[in-house]
DNA sequence: GTGCCATGTGAAA
DNA sequence: TTCACCTGGCACC
């Protein structure tokens, strides 16, 4: 689930269920420290990139969801459900929380040292990608790596990273300093209405009628498939026809096109 | 039913 | 570089 579209849509559930509500908090797993939280009203909720911060005054709780974390949400406190971290019961709602990387309380410094380790996210209206101009202009690494560094761009995961690379027809190997202003305009524009749409969706769907189709795609292709790249490994290339090809890339896997990613 | 892989990150070695 | 986190989905038996 996690890439910072989901996370987005946990910040806007959680407000929506849970905004200015006195909240009871409890970790039935014991590996949370609720005692610390000395404020009980959720006052505000932010998502940026793959980072959730619950504000309870000048208290925040501050989650990173990782590869497994997940909330369960229900009208009624049953019996919590495997390892759960964090319970929070309003009036309401019950939320649990299991398998987070991170659930901490910070206090608003520790907010702001989390946040300056964090690159702009597409999801902000007021982000843009030139706050991270000089790296990008300047440095050798792999285009591939770069987007999935969340202290460049936040809120790019594996899923969105394989999609944006192909729909722009740009090798994952290529060095950022050779990525152009305009070709980082559309891959900052992309992020953006990709972001926005799972966000709105709760999926990713990259090959939707309602979205720009990839660059490399000859007009009027219909798309039978989510994504265009992402796990389809020797499955052929929506563009092209050529088999799709995967690998581990930095611990990761990479899809991509060889033809149509240059 | 079993086993492996996964949209992620940071601590330990 | 490896492991821990600790869960769900799915291919395969």
């Amino acid at each position: 689930m996690p890439e910072g579209h989901s996370i987005r849509r946990a910040a806007d559930q959680w407000w929506a269920r849970m905004g200015n509500a006195e909240l009871e908090l409890s970790s039935p797993q014991g590996k949370f420290d609720v005692a610390a939280l000395t404020d009980s009203v959720l006052t505000g909720t932010r998502a940026h990139g793959k980072h959730l911060f619950l504000d309870f005054g000048t208290n925040t709780v501050h989650i990173h969801l990782g590869l497994y974390g997940r909330f369960r949400w229900s009208k009624e406190q049953s019996t919590p459900v495997g390892q759960v971290r964090m319970r929070a019961v309003s009036p309401q709602w019950t939320t649990d929380l299991s398998g987070p990387t991170t659930c901490e309380i910070l206090d608003e410094e520790g907010v702001r040292k989390v946040q300056t380790r964090l690159g702009p996210d597409p999801l902000h209206p007021e982000s843009n990608w030139r706050e991270q101009e000089d790296f990008f202009k300047k440095s050798a690494w792999p285009l591939g790596k770069t987007l999935m560094e969340q202290s460049k761009i936040a809120g790019i995961g594996n899923v969105y990273r394989a999609e944006i690379l192909f729909m722009e027809g740009l090798s994952p190997w290529l060095p950022t300093r050779a990525v152009t202003e305009q070709q980082w305009d559309r891959i900052w524009n992309l992020s953006r209405t990709l972001l926005s749409e799972g966000t709105r969706t709760g999926r990713i769907v990259t090959t939707a009628k309602n979205l720009p189709p990839a660059a490399t795609l000859p007009p009027g292709t219909a798309c039978a498939t989510r994504s265009y790249v992402y796990k389809r490994s020797g499955e052929p290339c929506l563009a092209c026809g050529q088999e799709i090809r995967s690998e581990l890339f930095h611990s990761r896997t990479l899809y991509w096109c060889p033809t149509c990613q240059v």
